[in-house]
This record gives C-alpha cells, structure tokens and sequence, in this order.
DNA sequence: CCGTTCTTGTTAGGTCTTTGACAGGACCAA
DNA sequence: TTGGTCCTGTCAAAGACCTAACAAGAACGG
C-alpha cells in the first residue's frame, strides 16, 4: 500500500504499520477526552506495549506529525491520523443479517464514536424486520442494494448464516459495497478492488487456547 | 513461544506462526466435515490465500505430518493440530457480562465446534439474571468466582461495561481464569502468567476504511 | 522397470519489520 | 548564557519472517 506523505515523497507503508494506526488513534481519542493536549511517543508507546522506536518510525512513514523537542499535540494528531485511516468524513455502515452477532454488533457504540455511523440493518426474517435498534430500523434484506445505492453505502458488516454468505455478498458488492466485514466462517470470493477483512473470531480463541495450555505445564518451555 | 516437537527437537515456534495454526485447523474440520480424506500444501494453502511453502514451514516446526511423497490425511492432521493448539480437550469457558455483544457471542455457535464449550453467562442486570442462551442460564456476577473454582474455568470472555472491565477481570483471574479474552476498548492489566487477547473490534473496521479510501482515489498509489 | 507427476521436508537467501543509537531542536532553571 | 533534560526525525543494524528451490519419496501408467 502506498501513500504519499506530507513532504511529498512516496512511501511504500508496510502492512504492519497499518495494523498500527487504528491502535493509535483509539488511544488518542481516548486520551483526547480525558482533556490530555501533549504526548510523548515514549507515553503513548508504553500505554500500547510497543516500543517508541516504533511508533516514530510509523509516524515517519506519513512525515510525522512534530518537530524535534516537541511532544505530539494530541488534538492535531487526532485528526491527522483519521484523515490517514479515512474516518475523517464518517464512513457509513449497513449490517446485513440481524442474528445475534448483527445485533450484538449493532448494539456497539463504539464504531459510531470512531466514524462508523451504522445507517441500516437488513434480514429476510419477517419476524425482525421492522424492530428496531438503536432507532435504526431492521428492513427486509430485498431493499438492501437500493438502499446501498441511494446512500451511497461503501461498507458492510456480513452476519448472515454461512450458507448464503458468498450470495449476498455479491449482492451488496453489485450495489456497491467496496469493503466488506465479513463475520461468517467461510471465504468470500470478490473482484479485486473490493476489500474483504475476515473476522474470525474463534481463531482469536485458539490463539488463547494455544497459549494458556503452556502455562503452568512445563515451565522450560514457557518463554516468549 | 517454544515447543518440543515430535522428533524431540526444540524450536521457537514464531509469533506468526501459531496465528496462522487456528486458520488451518478451521479449514480441514470444514474439509473434515465435507468428508474430504486427504489435502496437499497447496490445496489448503490456496483456499487460505498463503503460499505452500510457508504452510510446511509452519508444519516444520512441528516435524512435518506426513512424509515426502504422501499428501496430508486430513483424519491425522485435524487432532494432531488440535493437540498442539490445545483444544484437544474441550476448554469450557464462561462470558462475563451478558450485554448485547455478550449474547452475541453466546450464541455463536462455532465456539462449541471447536472446543470452547459455553458454561456460564454472568451478569449484575436482575432483568437478565435467570434468563437462559441455548440453554446456559445467566447467573449473578456475584457467583461468578465460585462458579469458576468449582468449575475450574480456565478462559472467560469479557463484554461487560469499561469502567467495569478492570475489576471483573481481577475477580475471575482471582478466582483462577489464566486466559482473558478481552472485548471491552480499553487494556485490562493482569499477573504475567495470564494471557489477556484484546479484540478490538473497531480496528478491523479502520483497517478496512484505510484501504477502501485508496481504491478508485489514484491507481498510481494503489498497490498491495 | 522406467519415466512422469504428484507429494513433503529442509534449507539458504531475500524481504519485511523492529530496534537501538544519535543528531539536533525545545524548554527550563540557575 | 550554560547545562541538563526532554523531545522528535532519521537511519543503519539486527532480528523475524517468508519464499523459492530442490532432494527425495510415493504412486501410477505403459
């Protein structure tokens, strides 16, 4: 992925740095409210278990965002850092299938306050259609694409049952999705410019699992 | 991380690696399940969007499942790769906190059929205490402790509110959980023996808008 | 029996990522 | 002013990770 920073020149910015960002910028909005205006990237590093080495030389990809003796100025990092992960202008949210998991999910305030207004909830349960969450109705999964298309929606949460996953999702891409969040435990297969990010939540269990059974057992061979 | 493998060899088995373990465990019960009897490196590394090569260095690490010439029986991979990742035996887990994102994943039933079976939902809410998710009852928060030393609950998932999210955890790490998985925004500090997995769910969505923001924007920066 | 075509295990080399080190700016107190 | 302390931007070296390449085993057909 590349990006041009703010001297102009061309960086290529690595995956991992991207995984970064969004970590910062939550930290920052937290520290925002709590009314801090200055942050030194040995503070905000420390409170995220990285080191600050690292954290500047992700600030570098962009040009960074200070001068040498200065701490960061929390409230011009903020909305620098947003303008770079594309939050500054809310980004609008459909989530279709309205199970558990798509209720779950949009009952999380958090996405709003990071610039994810969730704007419509789709199912084909008539049952759900029409119920509301957080006063944004449950509609009938047959008016999503025209809703997709009249309101221009870029991204979408899919929460449907596995095996109708790859077919809405075509659905939601033909009306214009471009990003899709994709919740359900199979591959979706798209075009190439559209964006899928697999959210698998039982691999983050395993990854505990794997972990937690070396505790205890054989103390040699716990180390990282 | 560092393990013995099965020719009595010991290795530090990388960070990247064991992330990589849950995705192909997911894949082969799914090959399983579909009565799939044998798989090659680059069939199960196609369908997960990785190369071959890296799949048997992973497999490496371990002493290899099969030999040169035979591809991987997919009968002998599923619980050798279960053992390693440690859900061999069934891990119960109990969810804290039994909000919406709380019954959300309550009944996600995918944990079940990898080895995560659901044994308590708690919560302080007396309108949701006695309520029962696929038939696991909500119990007060106040059993929580107790359930866990009879129960000898080693994992708990975490949805309760944020200012709440640090006590809670000191109870059930009190109460003898080693393994947190942890949904609420905020880092939870815990005894270096315990594993804590932060599921930032709003970073997904950033990662996501930071790479549809690029697309049709300027092809000459488009490249990843 | 031999050649072809599939495999895996193994390793060396290249690539990506992290880290430590340092130059130089800013601020403060004496 | 001077010295001390904090800070960032920058880069090179170290470390972690991924990949291409290949030896060698297995299966099959002719």
């Amino acid at each position: 992925m590349r990006v041009v920073n703010n001297k102009g020149k061309k960086f290529r910015v690595p995956d991992a740095t991207i995984l970064r960002l969004p970590l910062y910028l939550d930290k920052l909005i937290l520290l925002q409210q709590a009314g801090v205006k200055e942050v030194s990237s040995r503070q905000l590093a420390t409170s995220l278990d990285i080191k600050a080495s690292q954290l500047r030389h992700d600030f570098h990809y962009f040009g960074g965002f200070s001068k040498p003796g200065r701490p960061y100025q929390v409230d011009k990092l903020v909305p620098a850092l947003e303008e770079i992960i594309g939050v500054d202008i809310p980004v609008p949210m459909i989530i279709v299938g309205a199970g558990h998991l798509g209720q779950g999910l949009a009952n999380y305030r958090n996405f709003e306050r990071l610039g994810f207004p969730l704007r419509g909830i789709f199912d084909v349960d008539p049952k759900l259609v029409g119920l509301e969450i957080r006063g944004v109705p449950i509609r009938p999964l047959s008016e999503m694409p025209g809703f997709v298309k009249e309101h221009g929606i870029k991204v979408g949460v899919l929460t449907v049952p596995v095996n109708v996953a790859q077919d809405v999702a075509n659905q939601m891409i033909a009306a214009g999705v471009v990003g899709v969040w994709n919740f359900t435990p199979t591959d979706i297969r798209t075009p190439p410019q559209v964006i899928v990010r697999n959210e698998r939540l039982a691999v983050g269990l395993m990854c505990l699992s794997f972990k937690t059974k070396r505790i205890g057992q054989n103390d040699e061979l716990r180390q990282d």
